[in-house]
DNA sequence: CGATGACGTTAACGATGACTAACATTCGAG
DNA sequence: CTCGAATGTTAGTCATCGTTAACGTCATCG
């Protein structure tokens, strides 16, 4: 989190940290972007927090909206990839489940900043990539579908489509309780209520 | 509706053709900030959205950041009020529950611009405001910890907390699976859903 | 009838903020 | 040592946007 950005200290002697900049101004974005919304953080801001300052922005993106496109588009691959490599390793459906809601929780509460920005800053990205990370969301719906279809065979895929929307935001709220319970805890918890929420949609007549 | 409307007091004759552009420009910009972001959304837009244009905005309120607050505690006073009236109503805990659940599954259904706008936006009010509605936000939280607690007295308030935030989350998700399901099966769907997340979450281990 | 006040309009003003230009500095080749 | 990326910096530019000013209209009321 808030780590040291003491760097900068003499104008004199610069670059050192060898740090990778690129990856630290998405964090810091991600971070403020969850705060106070793309428009409402200028990247003058974003980049203060990683102890450069302006313009430097330009030489890792082509602008900020380029930032933010990248920012999504990373988050739902990298989902999506972890879904695609847990459903094919998975020794069956109900294996795969456990694993996806082990996915999910893990992102969902170690990178409450990227989760946050994924599902409400969709509508800040260009035509170009917006498609693109559409797809890519979802792909990955789609992986708890089919594993959600095959142990329940008789449930109609719109249900179980509308179920997940409503597991994630479950899910995704923890940033919104941040604190509220121990660390440790916290994982447990939304586990047994997905699973509980899940079991309930497929099952209620 | 906290603050004193002239006009009101005098009773010989308030009838006014009284179109009501304040609760129609607080439904446009509701729309709106709920897909971009309220910095992402211009006056000029809000107004046009209405039919008329700029700066009308400042015959019904004091500003950009006025229309938000306005607005955020407009909906959490409602929410609270709503939760209030239920509790106090209700024979016993399993009925307030339900009737909870009733309320919160309404609002969501029925204003998803509101809900979406409430639970994103809360960053961007000014500070006066922002403590109260922080605090009507807290009380009806209260309000189903109470109930909850009443249900099953052995699990820890900190721990019921984090549950009701995760059933916000499952709850207000509506606005994100919009369409995915016929009108009339979304309701149940997230009725059934969520009692079944809370009693996981107050039973398990 | 005038005065008043609610409600709207267009034309500015001023701040902010995204982006560009021009100009250093460091460092790893060659 | 020199060249040229890579990575910063500061000082603009230009568009956008919140807000105010000045002005018009029309219904109501004394």
């Amino acid at each position: 989190m808030g780590d040291v950005t003491s760097a900068s200290a003499t104008p004199s002697t610069p670059a050192r940290p060898r740090r990778n900049r690129r990856a630290e101004i998405l964090e810091a974005a991600a971070r403020l972007f969850a705060a106070r919304g793309f428009h409402g953080v200028p990247i003058e801001e974003i980049c203060g927090a990683v102890g450069v300052s302006g313009p430097a922005l330009y030489r890792h993106f082509s602008g900020k909206e380029a930032l933010l496109a990248e920012m999504l588009l990373d988050v739902s691959s990298r989902l999506r990839e972890s879904a695609v490599a847990v459903a094919t390793s998975s020794p069956g459906p109900e294996q795969s489940l456990d694993a996806l809601l082990d996915v999910q929780i893990t992102f969902a509460i170690e990178q409450p900043a990227l989760i946050t920005v994924h599902d409400r800053e969709l509508g800040n990205v260009p035509e170009p990539h917006r498609r693109q990370i559409r797809r890519l969301q979802r792909l990955y719906v789609e992986e708890w579908v089919t594993v959600l279809a095959e142990l329940h065979p008789t449930c109609p895929a719109a249900r179980l489509r509308a179920a997940m929307h409503a597991v994630f935001g479950l899910l995704n709220s923890t940033p919104h309780s941040a604190g509220e319970l121990a660390g440790g805890d916290m994982r447990p918890l939304l586990r047994v209520m997905a699973r509980a929420a899940i079991d309930a949609a497929v099952n209620a007549r």
